[in-house]
DNA sequence: TTCTACATTATAATAGTTCTAAACTGTTGA
DNA sequence: TCAACAGTTTAGAACTATTATAATGTAGAA
C-alpha cells in the first residue's frame, strides 16, 4: 500500500501536478492490491463516499484520462452505453457477464497463445484482447 | 443479390412487418455479397444518398435494433463513443484500426484456437471474441 | 373497404461526456 | 518568502448518441 507521499512522487514524475484531488482519486484507485473495475458514475460515488471534499465531475474525468493517458488505467472495451476503466494495466483479457453487467478479469496465463495468422498490410499489431460472455449457466 | 421480394419474404418470416422503410433499409445493408461495419451515422449517410425518402433517425435506431435482436446484425464493442454494427453475422474476430478508426474482419479460421482455462461457477460462456489493435507500423 | 395493431415520425428527454471561462493553486525563481 | 505564471479545478453550459413520447400513418386481416 502507498502513501500520500508515493503518489505524490508518481504524479510528479509523471509531470501531473499533484493536486489534492488528484492524490484524492489515486488513494481510491491504487490504495489497494487487488485491481478492479470501474466506470466514472462508480468512481464519483466512491469519492462521495471516502471524502467530504466534492470533486467535480469534470475534474474526475479529466484526471481518469489523463492517468489512463499516462498508463495507470485502462480503457476496456464493452457494449457501448459507459466506459469501463480498469486499475490492471498488464496484459490480460476480459469475462463479461451479461446477466450481472460485471467484468472479471482473466489472468494472461489463464487463455491459451491466440494467433492472429492474417494481418494487415502496413500495420502492425498493439494489442490482442479476448472478451469472454458469459450469462448464466 | 437479393431483391424486394426477398426482404419482404424475411422480413415477414422473422415477424416484422415489411414496411417500405425497413425494406429500405434491407437494400443497403444486404444488398451486397460483402460484409460490412457502420454506425448508425454510417447508415444514415448512406439512406440519404441512396433515396430521397427521408427515414427518420427514430426509425433507423428501431430498426437496426430489431435486426440486431433477431441475429441478422451484430453488434460490435469498439472503444464506447458509438455503435459499431456488422452485417456478417458469423463468428468471427476483428481488427481495430486505431489511426483511421476503422474496423476490418477476421475470419474466424484465421484465429487459432483460443482455450479459456478459467471458468466462472453458475455461468456459461457465450462467446470469445478477440478484438486485435493495429496502429501503423 | 374498414378496422386494428403495429410502425413511423418529429420532437422532447435523457445520459454520458466534453467544453468553457473564471477562480484557484502548485511551483518556480527573485 | 512571496509574487507571478502556468497548470488545475470548478460549475454549468453544450454536445452527442440514444431512447421515449405521443400523434399520425399504414400493412394486413376480415
Amino acid at each position: 500500500m502507498l502513501n500520500n507521499s508515493n503518489y505524490i512522487d508518481k504524479l510528479r514524475s509523471s509531470g501531473l501536478r499533484p493536486t489534492k484531488q488528484r492524490i484524492k482519486i489515486c488513494e481510491i484507485l491504487f490504495d489497494t492490491d487487488k485491481t478492479f473495475h470501474f466506470t466514472i458514475n462508480d468512481l464519483v460515488k466512491k469519492i462521495s463516499k471516502t471524502t467530504n471534499d466534492k470533486i467535480s465531475l469534470a475534474t474526475v474525468y479529466n484526471t481518469v484520462h489523463a492517468f489512463k493517458k499516462k498508463g495507470y488505467l485502462k480503457e476496456i472495451p464493452i457494449n457501448s452505453d459507459q466506459s469501463y476503466f480498469d486499475t490492471n494495466t498488464s496484459h490480460h483479457h476480459h469475462f463479461y457477464d451479461e446477466n450481472q453487467k460485471d467484468l472479471i478479469d482473466i489472468d494472461d496465463a489463464d487463455v491459451g497463445p491466440v494467433k492472429i495468422n492474417t494481418r494487415i498490410p502496413g500495420k502492425k499489431i498493439k494489442s490482442v484482447e479476448v472478451l469472454v460472455k458469459v450469462e448464466d449457466a
